[in-house]
DNA sequence: TTTATTAATGATAATGATTGTCATTAACAT
DNA sequence: ATGTTAATGACAATCATTATCATTAATAAA
């Protein structure tokens, strides 16, 4: 499966056939903005991107959609504790575009890096296979997140 | 500090003073609570479990001393997907209860596992060094959490 | 191609976890 | 013992997310 290589269609469109689901504007007008943010969007911030472009959506539409693909493992969500779900596309733990976050629990500021993210996931896979075999779960994603204090919030009183 | 050693009072008295913090009853019923469960438990849940030992407390004083224990890190707040948030009482990430989620997408089922933490901890201590440096970030504790299908939901079509 | 089937949609209302308000209470420093 | 002020509880408000339901449109069937 053509995975972004720049030919053909974009990578997405075989995954919702091959699920019995329907490639419709409003789901390629969604992963079209999430393909080309590396932001962390709420469903919000995706439906105000996505109006723009299709007027004719409602906000409804964007929960029931990012509902679906991170059902189908196309998209995650997170949770940054600070009320709302933020979604991503992934393309897997494996992928290139795979990274870990910082927050920071002072102003919330999110921070991605893919640095070490080597190491991690070799450690990663052995655990996952070690989890797997023990608990009997098939296991699809990993989050990991660093909690701490940014530069700036360390200086605050 | 006495982190519940045993003798003494409970290792949280300390805590509140330090902080300017009152040691309040519901401040210490909730404590309580936490410390003796291994479960997930959401703010309702605790408010109900509280209830019963202290009638005179509201629920939204348990929000309010949850959030004080999550800035002051002696409780760590997850989100499981399910809507709501659930507290534990978090010795930090190298305390001896320190454990890590696998979390059924299917079903919603989490398993706490402890197995493998050590190797981990090792890489995520190199990690967070690594990180602390690079970001300027103080890092204070990380979450890790697995993704799949429990058992279970392997088999369900 | 036309038509039938049914998933997908949008508008709107409903839900429910969490937060804000404010008068009252109680910890604890003095 | 008393004053200061953080903490509390009842209640209202907020706001992200979900449910409802009549309509539309993607795909299969003819």
């Amino acid at each position: 499966m053509p995975w972004r290589d720049g030919t053909g269609p974009p990578w997405w469109h075989g995954k919702f056939r091959g699920c019995g689901y329907r490639l419709t504007a409003s789901r390629q007008a969604i992963l079209d903005v999430l393909s080309k943010t590396s932001k962390h969007l709420s469903a919000e911030d995706i439906y105000l991107k996505v109006h723009k472009i299709y007027p004719a959506i409602g906000l409804t539409t964007v929960y029931r959609t990012l509902e679906l693909l991170v059902q189908t493992g196309m998209v995650f969500k997170f949770d940054f504790g600070d009320g709302k779900a933020r979604y991503e596309l992934s393309e897997g733990p494996r992928s290139i575009g795979h990274h870990h976050h910082l927050v920071c629990t002072g102003c919330g500021r999110i921070v991605d890096y893919t640095d070490f993210i080597d190491d991690e996931i070799e450690l990663l896979n052995q655990t996952e296979k070690g989890l797997s075999k023990k608990y009997n779960f098939k296991i699809t994603n990993h989050l990991i997140q660093f909690y701490g204090l940014c530069y700036r919030c360390q200086n605050i009183k």
